[in-house]
DNA sequence: TATGAATGAGATTTCATTCAT
DNA sequence: GATGAATGAAATCTCATTCAT
């Protein structure tokens, strides 16, 4: 129960551990030994400090959830620009998936398995969510995007970033390993979130199929986004 | 090589039983066993048709990609509003989506450790995000949207895209097991979808933090979304 | 589910091993190894069959009980002298005891440790323990053995037939390794159950201290049985 | 090797915490952990002052031997009568076991898979049926029981003494947790012991099966005692 | 003397895969 | 084609024991 010095710099080794195997391979194929060879101790250590896989996760969770909170706060003088200031949202949020990458995807792989760590996803994203309902909340006080729903749009616009994010920065981005301008890809997403709310049944402009481009090749058929 | 009827319907029996196992539990956690309980045969028979669970995976993602060619095609007339035919494409997608929800988790998990279908995954979503781009493209054309990245901006929305429904069709919606709400969902989507893209500089309002809304309880800050 | 002969000839051949590694040095420190190993089957082999030892030491607890069945019964004529009916059914308990001494081993350790066996433990002793009282019935309505409670009296002479069974046959006696007299043996306990059933207030003696050996060794002291 | 107050202390409280756990769950299931533990000490520890739980096992075992030399005499008067003091050396005895159950159990186990131990246990064994046997040797000189073997009768009467502890002790009883009524229980097997040993040729009743009692329900069988 | 930490050795258990029928 | 049976390989976990402090 009492932890030295010593005792605190191994658990931590095997944190560390764990968070580069997940980013190579994933929570569920991760081993016990594989953490511990990449913490420089045995497997047998390794249950001196947690009792399992999952065990290590909850912690890895709560790190994350101490670490996010202080990320949360972003003072803002009444009359700035909304737009800046969603842009310094996105950053943060973009920030902190990039630190956390490991435990967000152990919590996402173990969620489909395990009912208490679903839970404990649908915690963490909810938490995301319900700051962006609240941000659409008042922009249709003030007469923006009327007759959205506001918790769906909400859950989609977290799906956003949370799912661009990953793919960003956990699989090298959308189409190869090339990594990824961090600094466009923040105003990517401040872009679609700002424009998604602040708009009015006036202000929206009503485009129609095939006039504005005159291109041919289009014409007839809108293929869908497949997967 | 040759397959009898008999040989098929086992063969079919397998694929069955495994879109069953891993919409209950990821491809990931699924065994071969559990493959052959859920299909009704011995676990010795699967190896008479497939070579593993990923080669059975691959089969599956045909399947898919020959099943999603079909719902791509949307015709449409010139002159049509754009935004029922956007919609009409995410409905197309959110379906797609849905019947094969078991072999994009598959894949989707796959592609965290194995090299040949991280590109297989990829391929597979480039497919969807070369659509939305096209389309960002002719807007831009037209004059909307101008500076924002094509390709990050469809990124973004097939993360969202893909994130949303996996999150709505999987996981039972964002906040509890509630059924989702489809027609809604989709609505949202294509909203957000559809403004992301159709604004101008002139057309998109400028809002400030603090000043529409006279509530003071948000002044000063603006949570970021955690998580 | 279905069991072919071959695996009908398995599974004993891990019952049989069991046997064997269980007399030779009990059930709690033997091993799966060990047992696949005296079956000539691999380790792996054994979870075909049986969930734990403890799943097949309850199967064996079975075999025992379905086979101990067929030599309760021991006809006898009205009229025959007790001694010699005792001493067959003395006889049959060691015949019995001899034939499953494995089993009643394993059960007696692992009911020290585990609740489900410590039932069943009762339950195998309890039955032995009630066709014993129930001839102490008979006897005190013949008005033998007055006074004795007919309860102690047979789990007292159950522990005996129990244990000394168990000294002679597993640990090859009490004295060293030379084995037993099972015929003398039988006699033996034989003899106190009858005389210990079969006397009355005016049949017993009366026997003082140091009166009839007129040694004076043992005079004024009586070392009591250590342990 | 010196022993200090405070290692005299620590050792002793190993000693304890060993009796405890052995009387809780057998000496083979105990690990050294939860020997420290009931000790209120490290594990770390418990190998100052032993080298196993053997080591301990032996020490725990010259303790009883040590303590049980106190009980052995009881002064006996010439003349008086034998019964009463034979159930003194029988409650002599059920003391002597209640006392060290943890260390019989622990000495009785062990014997089953270590031949050093099996050896002591003989020894711990023989010195009370040696006694015992000393009794039957005198009442023979007297003419009492002919014709029995004096060991094995000891011996079995040993093995009746120490069983009957043991269930009534350490398992709460032959068929319940009810615990058992200690008065009672030293009255039936000193009466057992007395009857066994305390009669002759003449004195000895012959019943026959059936007669005595006019019930017909048994007759025509005995059931042996099962188990 | 005491103990937190570390670990080798080994036991249990699972599972993909092969093979004989 | 189908499947019961068998197993090597590997993962999880336990625990006696050692060692540095």
């Amino acid at each position: 129960m009492a932890m030295t010095k010593r005792g605190e710099r191994t658990r931590e080794s095997f944190r560390d551990g764990a968070r580069q195997v997940i980013a190579q391979k994933g929570f569920l194929r991760m081993t016990i030994s594989e953490i511990a060879a990449a913490a420089g101790r045995s497997p047998a250590s390794f249950y001196n400090y947690y009792d399992s896989k999952e065990d290590l996760l909850e912690e890895l969770a709560d790190e994350f959830r101490a670490d996010t909170l202080k990320r949360q706060q972003i003072a803002v003088e009444p009359g700035t620009p909304l737009y800046p200031v969603m842009r310094a949202a996105a950053a943060a949020y973009w920030e902190s998936y990039k630190t956390h990458l490991a435990e967000l995807v152990g919590v996402f792989q173990v969620a489909m398995v395990d009912d208490r760590f679903a839970q404990r996803w649908r915690d963490i994203r909810v938490a995301g969510i319900e700051t962006i309902k609240a941000g659409i909340d008042r922009a249709q006080a003030a007469g923006y995007c009327p007759a959205i729903d506001p918790w769906l749009t909400a859950g989609a616009l977290g799906s956003m970033f949370e799912h661009f994010c990953y793919v960003s920065l956990a699989q090298g981005g959308a189409f190869s390993h090339r990594s990824v301008d961090e600094r466009a890809a923040i105003e990517t997403i401040a872009s679609i979130w700002f424009h998604a709310v602040y708009w009015t049944e006036e202000s929206a402009p009503n485009p129609t199929f095939g006039k504005a481009s005159e291109s041919t090749e289009h014409r007839g058929e809108l293929a869908t986004p497949s997967t």
